[in-house]
DNA sequence: CTTGACTCTCCCGTAACGGGAGGCGGTAAG
DNA sequence: CTTACCGCCTCCCGTTACGGGAGAGTCAAG
């Protein structure tokens, strides 16, 4: 007969577990002291105790282990709840795995802010893009009226975003009023979706600036970048990409000084 | 302005919850009226409630999204966080499924139990049997004595453990006192373990038998099976095996009229 | 004015214990 | 014999992220 904190010292079980498995009537104590309420465990309540910690590990709830022992000899049942439990179990593991490729796009996303952030100080720089598969909505009006045209697309496309969001612009002069843009996010795989298109922007060699501070400041950034296009002596394709990497929709609302945009002008070959 | 349901509604999350957030601190309503104590959101809410949904989808807490929420701007800090999270998602992850395939040989063990229990009408069968890796600690004395063996193997062995444990005997006819017997279990690996052998026990077509009941009527099953040897006129191999599908020590001590033991000899061909 | 839908606060419950207070029992040292 | 200490007991509260429900007040329509 063991006291209950040696009992504890040999399952690995503390002795609030033992407690509490008495009360729930999981493990009961061999004997309990009518005097002074010790409780005494038997040597052969070990292995329940081990078995007990195993299928706790197993993720078995406290309830369900005491059904399990209560039914143990009525084996289809037994078996029965042993795959429903498995089936539980898989969901959650399916789960998590997801969880996690999801957070590691959160934190690639989050990385690719940071470096920007740091080398947004209006330094222009020549990227070659990959192809990029995007779905889009194209419209003509005013820029400041995108707002509700990026809400209707994100419900649109949901969870198959695959990256911030992009305003393409069409028009090969400025506009205010009668512009030609489309509002788009990158997606992983084709998709048919309607009221919106899905179509893939071609590899292209960009000229690309950082753009920090607020969206009404951002004429600053387009005159430098045309000026830059102009002292190299180079032609841009249409469309030219705005990309939204910090804004206030992206994920939490900012201090509109820190929001970041990257602006993109393909250089014709 | 929404009122409460009516944001409820438009986020998905429920009264209950949001009343909660707004406890937290976590997303306040845009107004409370003070007479009546109603609280009033924005729509400018919707966006900051729709990332809490997402982050409490990826498993942060309501404590760690205050605190994002309130760092905001110290990117660093942020990115440290959410790798951090990543980790302990990979752990639950790898938990989970590292729990699926404990569950998964539990449950082919059980059944295999089941189906031993319904064809074990002292029927016999011949099951050719694959190579099989075990470690064992082989001794003299008494075949009743096995039972601290077993005890010292499962610590040995742990969770390298790949199926039920068994008894290998290598004596050519029975005896009481001085058999030559070795208690094994499966493995997956070849291990290194001291006080341990591990080895492989060949391939081998058997003669089997299951046993119902408890150990000290093996004694008649084993006749039953030699004289079945005897009739067909076969020779058998050492070292012949009793594998203990259901038992005291295996799960759960049962009632002993219900252990099942396969008896298997090893023909020579 | 009534009615029904909505909202408020407050309290309790969840699962599986952990932490701690306050008290009892046994033992060893001074 | 007292004191100190260790182990055990019971009882109560706290954890997380809400859900359920009671009892009371509020809003808008008919």
């Amino acid at each position: 007969m063991f006291t209950i904190g040696e009992f504890s010292r040999i399952t690995g079980l503390t002795v609030k577990a033992l407690r509490f498995y008495h009360d729930e009537g999981l493990l009961l104590p061999t004997c309990v002291d009518e005097q002074t309420g010790y409780r005494y465990y038997a040597e052969s309540k070990v292995e329940l105790a081990l078995a007990i910690v195993e299928l706790r590990r197993l993720e078995f709830s406290v309830q369900q282990i005491a059904d399990l022992l209560a039914r143990i000899d009525d084996d289809a049942d037994l078996l029965d709840e042993l795959e429903r439990h498995k089936q539980t179990i898989d969901a959650e593991a399916r789960r998590f795995r997801r969880i996690g490729r999801d957070l590691d796009r959160f934190i690639s996303h989050q990385r690719e802010v940071r470096t920007a952030m740091q080398t947004a100080t209006l330094e222009f720089a020549d990227k070659s893009l990959p192809p990029l598969l995007v779905a889009g909505i194209r419209t003509r009006g005013r820029y400041r009226d995108c707002g509700p045209l990026f809400g209707q697309l994100c419900r649109k496309v949901g969870r198959h975003a695959a990256g911030p969001p992009m305003m393409l612009c069409y028009d090969t002069e400025f506009r205010e009023d009668d512009a030609d843009f489309e509002v788009a996010v990158p997606i992983r795989k084709p998709l048919v979706l309607d009221g919106a298109a899905v179509h893939e922007l071609p590899a292209a060699t960009c000229l690309t600036l950082v753009h920090r501070g607020p969206y009404e400041d951002l004429g600053n950034s387009y005159a430098k970048a045309l000026a830059e296009v102009h002292r190299r002596g180079v032609e841009i394709d249409r469309p030219t990409r705005e990309i939204y990497l910090k804004g206030p929709g992206i994920f939490f609302r900012g201090n509109p000084k820190k929001y970041l945009t990257e602006l993109q002008f393909p250089l014709k070959s």
